[in-house]
DNA sequence: AATGAATGAGTGTTCATTCAT
DNA sequence: CATGAATGAACACTCATTCAT
């Protein structure tokens, strides 16, 4: 079995030395600074392929100060990824709350969340992180909870709401849930991955796939179709 | 602009130098020796991490006798992938033909694919391949074409055969192939992907996904339905 | 045709890169160090036969430290070249100036010259040169120039002097000027640099082949012999 | 001091085996075939950059074949040398027979040689010999002494005869060959060796070269003049 | 705290030579 | 006798990391 680096499994430093290391005084502002150099690199290259000297031109810094603020490559790259990971799922939590008819949330969560995971930036970080899942489980796990937890947990949430509302003929609302992710990208996402489509999709593209998706679920789903 | 090495854009060597070189009488048998070596070692490290050295010692081989097989190290990976690729993604075709009612076909065509993409080994592929589309783009787009063409199109084919017969009310068939397809792997395929789940799918699992996936798919473009 | 590489044409690094990356900071000392060893190695085994890391070894220094000063091994060589070239040759344009009696002059530079021209080091480094100059034909003819220059050419300008002042009868200065350079090593430098002849020849040995010299060019192109 | 591989002492096989070998039924023209082959190589890459795959390439044949011919590289660049050294200085001896004058000898001989010398094809040999020779002294130097000993040699004994009938006032013949030897290409041989010209000297040239030569010898050693 | 010169093990690749066919 | 696949040591060069300043 491939055993991921220890400390993959951690986003803090080892032995927790997060606390100790970076409260010393350390200036936050040259460690994003670092970061956004290192991002630059690790989603062009990988992680194999990125060097260190090259970020370090990137971020403009010296050797010495990003081995001052970063252990070592390992520990670079597990900070960046769990910056950028928030970064990227944030907000998704307040999509599917409020008042509206539930197709209208559906298609509101559906179109922010795949025009965001369709976009060159994340499509590149997913490359990124697919690439080093088998040396580095923990990592990747965790970058999809990330995303998992933002979205298709709230969307179970939301699911199993309007099945107890009787607006929903859900027989499992776990499974609905995935599929109604998928449907968000039905055949944009995947060639986005592996560079088939090499753009951005339109707003229009990304419209017309999320309405489709809401309609083959309420298709399968929804009550007055029982 | 992400540039993909040229040699990328061809499985053949440059100049179709295939034959030459590879018809002087060297060993079928030793070459897939290589190739075998050299896939253990890339699925594990990916492009990057692997080495040369390490690839040898995986096939029995020494370093002079790869280079006689291969030019470089991307000749040897794009060798591979050219291989693996058809390999993965054969037999298909067969699946969706037959007198089969619809949903017997869909269903045993879902679940083949499925089980096929969710399987360890097919993972580690698509993992490899992603990590590196950035910078051979077009080794991702060929990979990710071989998929499509023998499952999507095919599917897409005889979507348009069913809807012509008035048996479906499918207004895109293309979006429609490209729904059932995620559909099938809903939940399963992306947290393969991603390492969070790390164990090949049971059969059961597969089949209520798939069933699951036809249901859905009919619920939504069925006759009766409509 | 040969066709040298174009760093050869010029004893910088690249777009005049010297100054940014040599001006760095980093020691001069150091970059000598390595000059010397690489002198040894090249001198001994030629551009191909000589290996870095025994440059590195010879130096004192390892590679990565080498190959901050220096960007490869035809950059290291080209500028050891362009240092010895400059380091063999200096001073010879004093040789001709001042009130001597032309004889007197001529017998000077010529003892310089031979004795400079046939001493083992400079005789290894016309082999290493002549060695490499179907490759690198820029190189050579640099090195070439930097000896006629300063011999060659100031003679030259000597001999269009006297004939100007009527103490010579020279129709063709510059076949002159080379007629004597090639009396004053007549038959020890050809020996010399085919390894005909290993050491140094003694100083009685330049003085005699010099004096003939002397004596065949007056005789020829002396004023009172027309 | 370097010491040349004992290999490079004589241009048979080591121990004389050069009969038993060769004697063995081998075909001189595949010989033949190789050492063409081989030219070509040695000439543009010198020793060290020369490639034994490149010279079985170039001479069209298998590596084993080769190593029948020719124990290793040093074996066959060795054959080589003495095979061109005498083919390049042939018939250099009967220039300076015969009955015409001194001066219209000298004139033919001088005019053979610097042509000769100056050759693309011999100041590529010289260039290659050169590079080489600090690690194969002797081979050099009996690159050297073919070429003396059919000019320098023949020469000498010449202008003994001359100096013996009285039409020659030459007190050391040996060094006055040697210096009519370089007079005949002074300017031009030098400047060819070191790349600084890159094409075969125009025969005008030469025979100007040649005839100022003669005069100078002349005006230097010939009896009317003392 | 910050620098960047220094390290040497590591990389992918080529080499002269051997030997089973 | 001829072949060219096979070898593994050597090649030029890069790397993540350290440490004197």
């Amino acid at each position: 079995m491939p055993q991921g680096d220890s400390r993959t499994d951690s986003d803090t430093c080892p032995g927790g030395r997060v606390c100790r290391r970076h409260a010393a005084g350390e200036d936050p502002a040259k460690r994003d600074q670092i970061l956004q150099g290192a991002m630059k690199e690790f989603l062009e290259k990988g992680f194999d392929g990125a060097s260190m000297n090259e970020i370090c031109r990137a971020a403009g810094v010296s050797k010495g100060t990003l081995y001052v603020y970063f252990e070592d490559k390992l520990d670079l790259f597990v900070a960046l990824v769990a910056r950028e990971r928030e970064a990227i799922f944030a907000g998704f939590d307040a999509l599917l709350k409020g008042d509206l008819p539930l197709e209208d949330k559906l298609t509101r969560f559906g179109q922010r969340l795949a025009s965001t995971i369709c976009t060159d930036h994340v499509i590149q970080w997913q490359r990124t992180i697919a690439g080093i899942v088998d040396r580095m489980p923990e990592l990747g796990a965790r970058f999809y909870e990330a995303a998992a937890q933002r979205t298709h947990d709230d969307l179970n949430a939301l699911l199993r709401r309007e099945r107890a509302a009787g607006r929903l003929d859900v027989p499992d609302p776990e499974r609905a849930s995935a599929q109604f992710i998928e449907l968000t990208v039905a055949g944009i996402w995947r060639a986005r991955l592996f560079g088939k489509r090499r753009t951005d999709p339109e707003p229009d593209e990304i419209e017309a796939s999320v309405a489709s998706a809401v309609q083959v679920f309420m298709a399968a789903y929804g009550r007055t179709s029982g």
